[in-house]
DNA sequence: TGGGTGTTTATGGGCGTCAATGGAAGCTGT
DNA sequence: ACAGCTTCCATTGACGCCCATAAACACCCA
């Protein structure tokens, strides 16, 4: 597998680190990018992170406006600005700088969310309020399609 | 990792000394170059920092403009003529000019700023608006582009 | 199919190293 | 000789790295 899927929760141990799930970080060593690369997710409580994935995604957001424009450079503060590299330790765990914390709502666990090319950490109950809100939004979407959706089983919640 | 990214705030020291951070300082290891090179941000309240990959981007900005334009003249004082290429001592510190400090309102501590290839320092205080600023921007920009999922909420829930 | 066993992951803690900071001593030019 | 820098040293506290235990899972074999 070469890319982020499913979801788990772990817990901050007393000096703040929390372990990256294995199967994330397998593909993290695919990817070949030393640490994890974290900014706070734009328009979500949420943090982003990944590899060198993750960054060509910046760059070529970032590339599409003109050089010296405001615009360009905003982004660049947005996202050059506010990311952090975090390192792994030999356990596979990480360290989350303050401001990634308080911008999730992040105290004691986090919630890993894999996204393919990059994957999220949530504060476990606003994770399941975002989830139960998509879920809805997919369903709607899935029907305005047309042909009710294969999966839409009743009863299937959490 | 090649570029700057992140941001750190520190102190200065009643000598006026104020620490890189050490990320910084290995990217700019990494660059080549010996020192630091500053100038006054043209359109900020801040102070532009980098090595040779900062140079270079100077170069080509000036480049733009026709040879011996007005434009181009003028580019080159406000940036070569203005900048100041400060000594980082053993423990990792530089001394700001006392016209850097002052065109970014700099008194007791300053916000470093990673950008990718340059980075900057503020006074912290500016340095909040002026993210605040640009993170609005950029929600703005990202939503426009449609490069994130639209979780605009039908049905607001919980 | 169930029990047992071995491997991998998660978690907790100890210790050494390095970064950040403060201060003192040596230079240099005026 | 003095002020302003620069270089050097000392302290503290955070963080990186290592090991030790425990829990989960997968695998194998009876």
């Amino acid at each position: 597998m070469d890319r982020f899927v499913s979801n788990t929760t772990s817990r901050l141990d007393a000096k703040g680190r929390v372990s990256v799930p294995a199967s994330f970080r397998s593909v993290l060593g695919r990817d070949g990018f030393d640490g994890l690369y974290c900014y706070p997710t734009l328009d979500q409580a949420a943090i982003d992170a990944g590899g060198h994935a993750l960054l060509a995604e910046i760059d070529s957001l970032i590339g599409r406006f003109p050089p010296y424009s405001q615009e360009r450079e905003e982004l660049r503060v947005a996202l050059y600005g506010r990311s952090a590299t975090l390192k792994i330790d030999g356990e596979g765990r990480v360290m989350l700088t303050e401001e990634l914390k308080s911008h999730a709502g992040i105290v004691d666990s986090v919630a890993f969310v894999g996204l393919g090319h990059k994957f999220q950490m949530w504060e476990p109950e606003r994770f399941r309020a975002h989830l139960a809100k998509a879920t809805a939004t997919v369903r709607a979407l899935t029907r305005r399609l047309g042909s009710h959706s294969p999966d839409s089983d009743p009863g299937a919640r959490e």
